[in-house]
DNA sequence: ATGCCTCGGTCTCCGAGA
């Protein structure tokens, strides 16, 4: 089973490079992240006529998460719990039946943070606290669990072109790390890193010609249970689409398991 | 240089992204 994160940035701006990637590598499950809609404005029937099944978490102009997968639903959850305040549509999470059991893929846009003495930087610690007991409570159900999407953190100094470029920003400093490292340590595996050393980014700005310069940033993860880590096989990035017409900032990052 | 692109909205500019 193959199951990938990317973010779209804009899906109707991207349909015509998702139905085209669809086609080509045809994965199980595919998580989508902002896709910029509500959810009445998701090209449902585009992607229902490729064979997936389309469950959206969509809110008008920006944010919104979908899941597309060639399984049925089992159970859909829309949402972070945790405050009621919070309008944004950044989690959506879905349970498939496979052979011999169950896959849980939860599917994330952590809040990027920026800039780091605004409102917007306490939102992305505080929204991280949530996921922290929320992955807390998924794990304790043992089952094969995925948690994947645009985490907005750049892991280590081997995941950035230019680290010191990139220390103090919202994506790189004490605090957002030491949350990404509370939630790897409650037993989650990093699934680029357990198949490679090497550096891989899955962010190339569009700006200042960050792509031509391979001036990358790896933010696009996906965190495995022990059940999920157990079965995972390989991890592909494709990196080729960052270089197809009008593309998105970022690429599918796809985990491959024997489940 | 708190920009350099690109998106969505209502829109010929602005906020947001990272």
């Amino acid at each position: 089973m193959r199951i990938a994160t990317w973010n779209i940035n804009g899906i109707k701006a991207r349909l015509g490079q998702l139905e085209q990637w669809l086609r080509q590598e045809e994965p199980d499950i595919v998580c989508l992240q902002e896709i910029k809609t509500v959810d009445e404005g998701f090209p449902r029937a585009e992607i229902e006529a490729l064979g997936y099944n389309v469950e959206t978490h969509g809110q008008k102009s920006w944010n919104g998460v979908a899941i597309l997968s060639r399984l049925p639903f089992d159970e859909v959850t829309r949402g972070l719990p945790g405050d009621e305040e919070d309008e944004q549509s950044r989690l959506i999470e879905g349970v498939f039946s496979v052979e011999g059991g169950i896959v849980r893929v939860c599917n994330i846009y952590l809040p990027n943070g920026n800039p780091v003495d605004s409102p917007k930087f306490p939102y992305k610690l505080a929204w991280m606290d949530r996921l922290i007991a929320y992955a807390e409570s998924r794990l304790s159900l043992e089952e094969p669990f995925v948690l994947l999407g645009d985490f907005n953190i750049i892991p280590a100094p081997i995941d950035a072109h230019d680290p010191e470029a990139w220390w103090g920003d919202a994506l790189f400093r004490p605090e957002s790390l030491e949350r990404f490292r509370r939630l790897r340590n409650l037993g989650l595996t990093d699934a680029l890193r357990a198949v490679t050393d090497e550096p891989t980014y899955t962010f190339w700005d569009f700006q200042a010609g960050a792509w031509r310069r391979n001036a990358g940033i790896r933010i696009d993860h996906l965190l495995l249970s022990p059940q999920a880590a157990d079965r995972l096989e390989d991890v592909i990035v494709h990196k080729d689409v960052r270089g197809w017409e009008k593309p998105s900032d970022h690429v599918p990052v796809e985990g491959v398991f024997t489940l």
